[in-house]
DNA sequence: AGACTCCTGAGAACGGTTGTCAAACTCCCG
DNA sequence: CGGGAGTTTGACAACCGTTCTCAGGAGTCT
């Protein structure tokens, strides 16, 4: 059974207070500036059970990181990022989930799953092109790395937003 | 400038002899038992600079591995992966496109982009649920490694098979 | 409180990917 | 066809995110 250590609430508190996808390592950085003494490996772990119980949503950033969030709904859903301040919008995609079946159908596949996240930038960052590109959702004194994608060094082409989530049964 | 050597046109024509979407190391693998001296840097570095051209298209695994494949059109386009064989079907998604948009458009987002691919088991699986589940492209002898999951050893508790592409401005 | 488990954390290990750099090879030119 | 300039290659190290290991610490039950 599962047990409630405080590392394993300070996790759950942070992802309460969070409204954009974060990765491991973000989020263990951010927990340690809050004064919480916690392992990275406890981090990992814990999302991982997180996930795992549904209570997290995960999608992949571009360059295969991890990504987490608390979403508001557990039910199937897909996801509006916004690629500057990484705000997140959960949406429902009917039009897709039927469409995707139908296709499936189409080719003679059975069983069919889909991944799909929408990316763009939001009303706030349109306006205010320049700096914002930290956490909106504030709360938290953490990190303010606006960048998703830019954690590695070299020259990697492609500096887009571009995660995915787990696919989800469609229809 | 580009130069074509032996090992550029070999990454070129293995590609064009697979139909599913494969790792840079089991493409490596297979080059090797063609008989191809070549370095997996190499083998990496050529992916990268096909899929920088558009000539390869990337999906990520749920593992968070990169997979290649050469696909027909250049154009914009999603993908119907067999979760067994890992076969692909190229296919439109005009509905998709412009529901992304309008969604993205509906919450004040601007310059939409999507991810999106579908998976299911593909007629073939469905009828023969044994083995069949390497290479139904031929040509190659190379290793029949059907599952693109498991490659990890630890509890990896989500074993599907479920990548996905760089983000393409919709609509 | 005491015992029994499970959880934690530091660091090693791991797997995929990229950087390094001398040697080999392509391409262009005469 | 031979030479020269510059790109590519390949073996290996380095990196990065993630998982494993295991002794010590903390929750839970009685």
């Amino acid at each position: 059974m599962q047990r409630m250590t405080r590392q394993r609430s300070a996790v759950a508190e942070l992802l309460a207070d969070l409204d954009e996808f974060r990765s491991a390592q973000q989020l263990h950085e951010q927990l340690r500036h809050r004064g919480e003494g916690i392992g990275l490996a406890t981090v990992y772990r814990t999302l991982q059970s997180l996930a795992d119980g549904g209570e997290v949503d995960v999608l992949r950033s571009g360059e295969g990181e991890a990504l987490y969030r608390r979403c508001a709904r557990r039910e199937h859903h897909h996801h509006l990022v916004c690629r500057t301040c990484r705000t997140t919008v959960e949406i429902d995609g009917p039009t897709v989930e039927a469409w995707a079946a139908q296709v499936g159908a189409t080719h003679g596949f059975s069983d069919i799953e889909h991944t799909m996240e929408l990316f763009g930038t939001c009303a706030d960052c349109a306006a205010d092109p320049s700096a914002r590109s930290g956490s909106p959702s504030g709360s938290s004194g953490g990190p303010q790395n606006g960048s998703p994608s830019g954690s590695r060094s070299g020259s990697q082409t492609d500096p887009r937003t571009a995660p995915r989530t787990g696919p989800t049964t469609g229809a």
